[in-house]
DNA sequence: ACGTTTCGATACACCGGTGTATCCGATACA
DNA sequence: TGTATCGGATACACCGGTGTATCGAAACGT
């Protein structure tokens, strides 16, 4: 009964296998944010890694396999990177609230959120990844599931870093934080949606723009 | 140089013609909503509408124009709907007012909602031939223009229904209306999606039972 | 009722993408 | 350095969708 399997199922991931595993997610990445999930083709994978279909099809079965490994690993960067921001916190504070004597106005907030926007990296692309993400979600009960899961987890952990940003800086929020998050997670995507539709050069610096803008109009009502 | 042309161009569109242009955009909001507008076919559409594809090509040209004339015809029916409600605002509210002196709270503003929202109709397609509409819309700035264009109207009209009802009922925004209609309708929208992923039989339902109790929470601090 | 026109059905040629079976070069290991 | 294995390239058969050219029947005018 073994013919080949080593211990079972999986032959330990060569390096090299790694690697080209590695560049073809980056480039499917690429591809399904910029055409879509159906309109990308394997050969368009492939060719974007310096590849051809032959390197894809021994390394996933389907483009929807692949997408969904995109998936996980896009939930999985995302965290970490909002965990390391909830952990600066602390340290980014202390200097801005140096010259303010320990209180805040709504207004000062606006630096503290673009730094924290800024650490957040190139979102045009993930926004468009997401939303392909989103609509599959909807449509396939199992990815659906899926994908809640993995919004309950972000949510939270980007409930608590609200929550110690507003605490940290003397405010108290008015709604649960995981509430709160959800309704600037909104509004920060609605504002990235205009800036991409709107176009030009500098969509990043527009979405933060328009965002800022909203959130302190927001942050007025919800906070004190 | 008179061969066929009467006058100019369009040929008066034959009463024929017009239904069956309609079952065909009717079949094809549902298949394009179903699947996404990649996934579908025009196959599939005309199928859909009990025709083959012979009866599609002769009144249109391509998919992607018979999808743009839906998001135009589905803007302009939700526009409608829209100016209907804020006409009606006039005559729902005297009666929900009668028991209240004039003044209503926040928790007494959940039947009016809910009486708005089920005005609207069916939602669950509709968001997601939105929700194609919007990728689109971020990929291609053609649409992308048209796109702003329509949810400019579609807020300011929205703004002003909220207006109107806060008015009615006593109560002051704390915000530009257009923005509470933004906030409103993200959340709105962010509920629905819930609904539809978490999936089971009353999809509608369960996204008005999830909104009203965000709203309920920010009805609280953006309106006194 | 008869010709005309209009509109959708049918048939066909074509293309792009898929998945698989096979091949070949590079790498690892002795 | 020789040999075995691994991983990606190549070639091929296949399928679904597309768009067009042609056909036939139903609707319309007179």
């Amino acid at each position: 009964m073994s013919i080949t399997t080593e211990t079972e199922s999986k032959p330990a991931e060569s390096a090299r296998r790694q690697k080209t595993r590695e560049r073809l997610m980056d480039a499917a990445f690429e591809v399904f944010s910029e055409v879509g999930i159906h309109a990308a083709s394997v050969e368009m994978i492939a060719e974007r890694a310096d590849f051809t279909r032959g390197a894809f099809y021994s390394n996933f079965d389907t483009k929807e396999e692949l997408f969904l490994a995109l998936a996980e690993r896009g939930n999985n960067e995302r965290l970490s990177l909002l965990r390391g921001s909830v952990a600066n916190i602390d340290v980014i504070m202390p200097t801005l609230l140096g010259n303010s004597g320990g209180k805040l106005t709504a207004q000062e907030l606006g630096p503290i959120v673009a730094s924290f926007l800024e650490q957040q990296g190139e979102n045009r692309l993930w926004f468009l990844f997401q939303s392909e993400l989103r609509l599959l979600a909807m449509r396939d009960p199992e990815v659906g599931k899926l994908y809640l899961e993995q919004k309950k987890a972000a949510d939270h952990e980007f409930g608590s870093i609200i929550s110690a940003a507003f605490d940290a800086v003397g405010l108290t929020p008015a709604l649960d934080s995981v509430e709160l998050a959800n309704v600037f997670m909104n509004t920060y995507e609605a504002s990235l949606q205009e800036a991409i539709m709107r176009g030009g050069e500098h969509v990043q610096e527009a979405a933060h723009q328009l965002f800022m803008q909203r959130l302190l109009g927001l942050i007025g009502q919800l906070a004190s």
